[in-house]
DNA sequence: TAGATTGTTAATCGATTAACAATC
DNA sequence: TAGATTGTTAATCGATTAACAATC
């Protein structure tokens, strides 16, 4: 697995390849083309054995891809077999909806932990997870390995809420509030995801062209 | 307001663009130059220029650019103000949360309908609007005025959903399904969000230069 | 063998950054 | 006026696409 940088255009895109060498491997098809693959993909066939090369030489000439040895490559490339600990933040909307309604056992990643600041919700579960107080995190942490926290939490909580993960060794987030973890602490990986901005971009999108 | 094809990348930055404008409006800044803004954004202020010059000159040389006045134009450029009326479909983890967590009314958006093909929820509320039978979609839809739906469903019920929407003139969505729309309908206008694809990037990033 | 298809290099395209004259 | 800062053009950088020899 040569790792010299992958550009994170590249990186986007093997979920996406993953997805789709699993459709492709319960449809029983045991081998496809770069060809075939940027159909699907609705990218061209250039793209995905430059994407594809970029790990190794997966494909055979006159052949294609493997599906499932392909697959499963890029399960270690993303890292899917690590069996990651997480904790998540925040116990409203979002983060209900990402603990009960997201499949993680598919990535290898497992909640350990849901805390909250709100006494009303404690001990209450989520898919069998109790709903913790925030202020027993430290001593939670120090006593189960954690690999990254999810952050759904009002941004006004966020900036001393990543200031205690971080002191407790967490370098990995994913952010679903707006607070600049990345400008503040530069050596942490994080994945933002806002909504808000995803919405506002459709409305341009809906309103493009509509403008005389 | 002159549109020649906005590139994508510039658009996904006025989001942040308004939201640190906003900001800088509530702390009573009321003007900034592109190289402070550059410095909140964390990008260059060659950058700031090219970006808000796509649309026009809002600012002025040796001064900067007026908070509000460009607020107010991005808000324009975004369509923030076009008061967009969405149905969400499927009430589940993520839809509620989709509805019952975002303060889309600061978008100018507004769900005016919800729907689920779960007959034991048919008229609970989520802030408000009442979850209706999705069996009611196309009467609900010749009445009331629809710009875009929200799908919220597993990807199985998708296609079905879509070719209802789209038959219905409904060409906006925002996806958070893996179905793949514009594959479908080329000229339908989509925001995908694929939370799991997200969280399986960050595996990587988590997983990088660990690799021997 | 002939046909298919890869891996990889070269060409193109687009996005970001740098530079600087214009001007408030 | 002098200093600051824009708007805009040119240079650079990176990502995508095209081309083709290698080879299964």
């Amino acid at each position: 697995m040569s790792n010299n940088r992958i550009s994170k255009s590249v990186i986007r895109r093997l979920p996406r390849y993953y997805r789709f060498l699993c459709e492709l491997e319960e449809n029983d098809v045991d081998r496809v083309s770069s060809g075939k693959l940027a159909e699907i993909m609705r990218t061209t066939a250039s793209q995905v054995r430059q994407d594809l090369n970029c790990f190794g030489g997966f494909g055979h000439q006159g052949y294609g891809y493997p599906v499932t040895t392909l697959k499963n490559e890029i399960i270690k490339i993303l890292g899917l077999n690590k069996n990651y600990k997480a904790i998540l933040i925040g116990a409203g909307h979002i983060g209900t909806a990402i603990a009960a309604g997201m499949n993680f056992s598919k990535m290898g990643v497992e909640i350990v932990g849901i805390f909250d600041s709100n006494n009303k919700i404690f001990g209450n579960t989520i898919n069998n997870i109790e709903i913790k107080d925030i202020n027993t995190l430290e001593s939670f942490c120090k006593e189960n390995h954690t690999d990254v926290a999810f952050l759904c939490i009002p941004k006004e909580a966020a900036a001393d809420t990543v200031k205690r993960l971080y002191n407790l060794g967490i370098k990995n987030f994913w952010n679903f509030t707006h607070y600049d973890i990345v400008g503040e602490y530069p050596d942490a990986i994080v994945e933002n995801v806002h909504l808000s901005d995803i919405m506002m971009t459709l409305c341009y999108c809906m309103n493009e062209g509509k403008n005389e």
